[in-house]
DNA sequence: TGTAAAAATGTAACGGATTACATAAATTGA
DNA sequence: TCAATTTATGTAATCCGTTACATTTTTACA
């Protein structure tokens, strides 16, 4: 790979001169910058992005640390990212964690390296096992979608508690009494969070919370099918179903029809994500729609403010949701 | 940040003895390097691994250019990749590139500037517009899915013309004589050697090809639903289609059931890819799996072999497909 | 034309880790 | 105990752009 001293010697100028004639042009006589730029063609010179990056101690990468690529929902959100990262003129570096904290601690590591700017989590863990050596300033990290607890960085969520009691309260208007919900997670907050707003719907409606209406899974259509075969053991069985994600709701979809019940004739089932699926599958499902790209966005954007020491404090930015109502959710049967 | 020098001076001995310390251990007597460890952790020392990089010339990186990381089997790519990339002690940095040939030369100038090792491009097309200055070496790239015709990097494809045979035969024994074809986008490699398989099966049985049975689209869902409504505007109906992936399919049924047709009895869907959602989709989807993740992880190996100069020429390997036989596909209707 | 100011260009230090080579210390054997 | 090895450590060059500072050239105006 030729290097700017190639260049520089088959322009007969100094190597600071090729640097200026390339950083600012108008600084070098243009006599000067079309002899640099046409030996900058003759050797094919591309500066080395590395040197430059070591040099100046900004590596312009942002580490994103999804639970898995393979969600829809993280994908899309992946895609604002990127459109982001782009404009601002960083690039993303994407771990596939799988939840693991060890794999996470390991991403954070790139951070600590000084092999990315920053980090994005997915999840609510702090992937920073030990401190990162700036503890006077703020953790170059922004926390996206499922939100910690604790305050310690800009974080991008919606109003899970709300959404989930909008649905919550949809169902309820369409006079479902017995409401079953497919969780996530135990240990996740975003699943308590939901969990929250769907008490929150039947307290203010006075049906009582009944624990045995919980089934817990892992956000995927296998966790949404199997839940759905235990909930039809249940004595008294639910005319209505709440899924904390799309692919948890097309996995029941299809074992309640299996069992040979109807949607939404024999039961309701609704959806949290509104990925492209829902739209497409029999009958539509009946979802909260998150803006997935904006999330990615504003994620990305608050980080570049904390690279950029533009933020003093860590905001909390709320996006909006959106009930999609399509036809997996009908009037409770009599 | 505390660099190397800080830990020197802290342990009372040289950078040299330190980076020693910490690279080969076993070079180092037992006594310096217990002083050298703890001063190590004294301080809070992370080597600088762009310096690392910078110097050694090797970042470690490698650039993947995925058309839309929003697509399910994709992801399952990306996945293999991810873990084949981790064992060989490399990262992945993810483009989306949208099928846009100006952003894949964007990613691919990455590795021209010394920001990445390698490329793993997942479309028929080679993005270093300009020649890499390496010309006597192999480009550092691998190929993988869809496949460029010129033989210039090494290849991991599946037998896309025998896997469209199969299905197509599988559909023809069960007596359907007009077979619609779902194509993707007809400049595609990838759709056109689909359709050689398509056209093949149907030759072997005597069955004419017919041009206006054939309907681009672009692989998603939307496109299957689309195409389903301008298929049913013919006048001599199929009676089975084939789409080229599984989105495809899923648009379709729903595009049919929404029509009011039945699936499979008055007509028979097959799919692509074997995505989670063919199995969980009403009726279940019949498809060619493809060993996504090991696609991936193939697709790595490669590139780092080339990386290490162990290939000398470009192979091409040829993965498995597997016909799977679900729901969506039945007898012709007399 | 002479001098001050402005513009153009050059020199060299810098960033952090690695490593060839040089030197110093420890070990071995006679 | 001394020379010959072996082992341990140090010095300094290197990777490649950028940029502060120094120097040279050009321009402007009296």
């Amino acid at each position: 790979m030729p290097n700017i001293r190639d260049v520089a010697d088959l322009a007969g100028v100094s190597v600071a001169t090729v640097s200026r004639a390339l950083q600012q042009p108008e600084r070098v006589s243009p006599k000067t910058r079309a002899k640099v730029m046409s030996a900058v063609s003759e050797v094919g010179y591309k500066p080395n992005l590395m040197a430059v990056k070591f040099r100046s101690g900004k590596t312009h990468s942002l580490v994103v640390l999804v639970p898995t690529v393979a969600n829809v929902f993280f994908a899309r959100v992946i895609s604002g990212m990127q459109e982001a990262a782009a404009e601002s003129g960083y690039s993303l570096l994407l771990g596939n964690t799988l939840g693991n904290a060890d794999i996470e601690a390991n991403y954070a590591k790139m951070v600590q390296t000084s092999q990315a700017d920053g980090l994005i989590q997915l999840r609510a863990h702090n992937p920073f096992s030990e401190d990162t050596g700036k503890n006077d300033s703020m953790l170059p990290m922004v926390n996206a979608c499922e939100v910690l607890s604790s305050n310690i960085c800009p974080t991008v969520t919606l109003d899970n508690r709300a959404a989930a009691r909008a649905m919550t309260e949809h169902l309820l208007s369409l006079g479902h009494k017995r409401i079953a919900l497919f969780k996530g997670p135990a240990d996740s907050p975003l699943t308590q969070e939901r969990l929250a707003g769907y008490r929150d719907a039947l307290q203010a409606a006075d049906i009582p919370y009944d624990q045995s209406l919980l089934f817990a899974g892992d956000f995927t259509l296998q966790a949404g099918y199997e839940a759905a075969g235990r909930m039809l053991a249940l004595d008294s069985r639910p005319t209505a179903v709440f899924c904390e994600n799309d692919e948890t709701a097309l996995g029941a979809l299809q074992g309640f029809k299996n069992a040979g019940l109807r949607v939404p004739q024999d039961i309701s089932v609704a959806g949290f994500d509104n990925i492209d699926f829902a739209a497409y599958c029999d009958p539509p499902l009946t979802t909260i729609a998150q803006p997935a790209e904006a999330f990615g966005r504003t994620a990305v954007n608050l980080l570049v403010d904390v690279l950029e020491g533009k933020l003093t404090t860590a905001p909390k930015v709320i996006m909006p949701f959106e009930l999609i109502l399509r036809g997996s959710t009908g009037k409770a049967p009599d």
